[in-house]
DNA sequence: GAACCAATCTTTACGGTGTTAAGATAAGTT
DNA sequence: AACTTATCTTAACACCGTAAAGATTGGTTC
């Protein structure tokens, strides 16, 4: 019994794939999209940059929707952790809340078009697409219980329309700074006292 | 001397075209923008609907861009006789504030692809089509006329970061409720009280 | 009027795209 | 070893954006 010939090496066996394509092609068309947009995209791209032929990636995904379903999904847990990770170890619930704006705003500064794929026409009906809404939920999850924390007596209606607000707050900024209509600076310093700025502006986390 | 003859009259000739094109192609991508979305929008689909060949648009249009580029100046100047229309007879600063915000949504809620297109990544690097610069500035004129007015006597500063703020808030709630992520209603009603509980969240229009 | 010119439109063609259908190859199972 | 199934390839289709070259028109000048 030879050791190398089962399947224990995913890496680029020389003649047909048989790696896990799905991931790779994954991670290549993240590459790609970040290099030439959502626009600049193509499934044939991906394929070429995975070293594969055009029509392989049918055999991992439905479509080229799919494909870039699953990077989306991949780019809601990114932004999830981003929340998590700006509003850890905060003392209050408003330090906390601002946090998760913070932390929306950067990922957004630094994956403008996969944050531009995650929010684009493709998915506005996502019917398809399960794990994609869920994931999604999981981050908008996050901003909901932050507003509700900052506002314990609030009535359910409140709460609902705080949160959307803060949501839009939110979301809009990261939409004019990734379309670079608000010039909000070039480092993540910058982003954040933007982000502390524009916050401060609600009176959830004032 | 003939009557008809002359290009008095721009309707369909029978032959070649000779009417403004131009402006046919602009409403006939209008057109399509609505009925297909940004994605599913072609030059070729275009021109077909025009009644012309695939080639004709590129008289008018170095581009498919800069189609895309004169629609979504249109749609800039409906933005903003929107917010004019909404503000309209305000008697208070802030009402007339809210007028803008509401008019902005409501904007967006109505023409979601249009909307779409004009804040799209196409235009985000936008040296080339400076009208639409200009006629897209002038809508973020409004808003900033607007907050400024709330605060009289507030420094540079503290307006830019309010202006920043409210445009936001009202460009992400625009977004989300065309991205179907915030259900805020059906009618036009609907997304106006929407619109005025959101704004009621900063301070500027209280 | 005729001759000419510039603008407008068409036909044709090229390379790229998403997607499907048919065949080749590899891995896993009996 | 034979068979099945998953995976990958090649080839093809219709569509797209765009450029080049030719046809048609309206306007201008004699």
């Amino acid at each position: 019994m030879r050791m190398a010939t089962k399947q224990k090496n995913p890496s680029k066996s020389a003649g047909y794939h048989h790696g896990d394509l799905k991931r790779e092609l994954v991670t290549a068309g993240r590459r790609l999209l970040e290099k030439s947009g959502v626009e600049g995209l193509s499934l044939r791209g991906v394929a070429r940059e995975a070293g594969v032929s055009q029509a392989a990636p049918y055999h991992h995904f439905e479509d080229k929707d799919a494909l870039l379903a699953a990077i989306a999904a991949e780019g809601f847990a990114g932004l999830s952790s981003e929340m998590a990770k700006w509003s850890a170890g905060a003392d209050t619930a408003g330090a906390h809340m601002g946090g998760l704006g913070a932390g929306y705003i950067v990922f957004a500064f630094e994956n403008p078009e996969l944050f531009r794929l995650m929010h684009g026409p493709r998915f506005a009906v996502a019917d398809r697409y399960d794990d994609l809404l869920t994931v999604a939920a999981d981050s908008f999850n996050m901003l909901r219980d932050g507003v509700a924390a900052c506002r314990p007596g609030a009535s359910e209606k409140e709460i609902e329309i705080a949160c959307q607000a803060a949501w839009s707050l939110v979301h809009g900024a990261s939409m004019l700074i990734v379309d670079r209509r608000i010039d909000a600076g070039t480092t993540v310093d910058d982003i954040v006292t933007f982000a502390n700025q524009i916050t401060k502006q609600l009176p959830v986390s004032g």
